[in-house]
DNA sequence: ATGAAAGCGCTAACAG
DNA sequence: CTGTTAGCGCTTTCAT
């Protein structure tokens, strides 16, 4: 195997290099170079003469020489959110799907670890090492000097449009509330609990979707009770409690995540509330557990892994410098609305139908 | 800004790099290399002067480059099992955790995808864009020409010890699943069942702690009804389904993981069938679901995160060529077995008890 | 159609 | 303690 000519040696790396194929193949590595990224310029008998020297020696390019000079890196960061719950685990198999049939890899970037951690990631971006951003969550990283958005990369919101107008992938948060609205009010309820999430476009969205249709329906907001909540499990237990001890009992209760659904669903059924007997449960998200809870919760399924796939396409379309029409930079898809057992007429219009009792 | 002389330039890239920083500092890009990965070997007012260049430039070194010449990337692939579970991303997040506290970035590949992403995967390690491996569920990847293990790059396996003598990080599955049938044992019961994995290390091992701990007492291994499964929800509904239709109705079910186990339950009640009433079910696992589930299930917690951390922080070990003890190569961590609602003694037994019904 | 050579940005010998 | 310089492996002018 041919060795480089050096004067002082700095590292041995023992692999095969393009030199190596050169030699092998009695080309140039420039050559080399062109065999394999473009064929059409490199007669046809060398051509076949250097992809036999690449497939006897096991040739392999060097990623990091390639990056460095194409100033490229074929490399998405994906920031995820503080909690990765079973509905990223989704959205990222979506995200791969789309990113490896590009030849793409993805970095993932969980902020869970430690707060540092974020600028951490802004420096991988500042640094090249990612040629684009994944924001799941539209969360939108930083430190106080230096902004991810400010760093001249291309970067894709999902789930949350973010701040200034990052191109991104969203779902209709309102109309899936509003679609939640709808199913209670038909069931025949006229009072409303709504276990919100933290401040933001969220739950400003979801709370929007669901008090307006109540509203239409002459429901006034300040009627609505709320219980705060932060997406998680536990949260939707604290919401449970909340509405038990409390003397205000709304026979419908809409949680804008699915886990904490499930959470308030079982504190209520603890206390010995039936669900839907006395009180109907929806979620939102549509994450599998929703199937296996008891009862069967009525979601608003988001498509997950078509949000990933979409964003990566549209962030690799922007990698690669197209230009994006203003109607596609912002995508929104559309929820579906699963019915499932946790919701029924209220317990009082209940009576005149004929009661099938459990099971 | 000083721009590099060139005879003939490539390619502008407009980032600040180290030749800006050491005109700005008034020095040689060497002292300025040495100011930011050895201080000590700086005089302390030079090393201030290119600290301050280097903030008031906002200079970020270029990965790539650096990885060319170390010929370390800092990166760090993890491999994924085809499905990405909770409990994946439990192990995620520790990993992160361990990862990036060591300044190593992580790359996610799911062999979810597409079968082609697996050799895609082993190229990204040939082509040493990563400098060690965590393989996921033991899940030896590779094409039929090159394995992972042959490519001399760190690996270390989580979960599963997979091939050959590979480091990795364990838990307890025999002792684990010997705890549960104990616990089976001890409330009475004479009759079991087995909701089994796919063929494999997990499966074998979980089967033979169970197994034998039951034959201790004197009940033979084909006496236990099998169920096959491959640990998701929906083949637990098959498993499920399979018990309900079968003749023989043992008075205890094992599934080795939380999901099947949530699957059967939910089949056997939708049956008509009471757990725990006539049939005590236990899971594996420990996901965040077994305490949202109806009635909650007893199960053995791993210690996902954990898990993830302690492989990171084997291979960074390994990445940086320390020698492992043989005994540290092979770390096994302890479950913890969690009673819930899902066992009781068997109805038979359960009569002489002072029966308290539901509620 | 092919080769020579510059140089991407950085680090590590080596010399001073 | 600091500067000079040779390359890491690759792609891309430019010249032939």
């Amino acid at each position: 195997m041919v060795r480089r000519k050096r004067a002082r040696p700095t590292r041995y790396t023992g692999s095969i290099t393009i030199e190596d194929v050169a030699a092998l193949a009695g080309v140039s590595t420039a050559t080399v170079s062109r065999t394999l990224s473009s064929p059409g310029l490199v007669a046809v008998d060398t051509r076949e003469r250097v992809l036999e020297a690449v497939r006897s020696s096991g040739y392999i390019p060097n990623v990091a020489a390639r990056s460095l000079r194409a100033a490229r890196s074929k490399l998405v960061l994906v920031v995820f959110p503080t909690r990765i719950t079973a509905f990223f685990s989704e959205l990222l198999i979506g995200i791969d799907d789309a990113l490896s049939a590009e030849g793409y890899g993805l970095i993932a970037g969980s902020l869970q670890a430690r707060p540092e951690r974020e600028t951490q990631l802004v420096h991988l971006v500042a640094a090249k090492q990612v040629d684009g951003v994944i924001l799941l969550n539209g969360q939108m990283i930083g430190s106080d000097t230096l902004r991810i958005d400010q760093l001249d990369v291309p970067i894709v919101a999902v789930g949350v449009p973010g701040e200034s107008d990052i191109p991104a992938v969203l779902i209709g948060d309102k109309e899936g509330a509003s679609a939640v609205a709808r199913h209670l009010l038909e069931l025949g309820h006229r009072t409303f609990g709504y276990v919100s999430g933290p401040d933001g476009y969220v739950d400003t969205q979801r709370w929007t979707g669901f008090a307006m249709t109540l509203a239409e329906a002459g429901i006034a907001s300040s009627e609505i009770s709320r219980y705060p909540g932060n997406f998680t499990g536990p949260s939707g237990v604290k919401a449970g409690k909340l509405f038990v001890e409390s003397g205000k009992r709304p026979t419908a209760v809409f949680a804008i995540s699915d886990m904490m659904a499930i959470g308030f669903m079982k504190t209520l059924r603890a206390a010995g509330i039936s669900v839907p007997g006395d009180v109907s449960i929806v979620g939102f998200d549509g994450i599998e557990f929703t199937g296996y809870c008891e009862p069967e919760l009525t979601t608003v399924r988001q498509p997950s892994e078509q949000m990933g796939f979409e964003a990566a396409r549209l962030l690799i379309r922007l990698v690669d410098r197209e230009t994006i029409p203003a109607d596609e930079r912002r995508k929104t898809l559309d929820t579906e609305f699963v019915i499932g057992a946790s919701t029924a007429p209220p317990a009082d219009l209940r009576q005149v139908q004929s009661w099938r009792g459990p099971r």
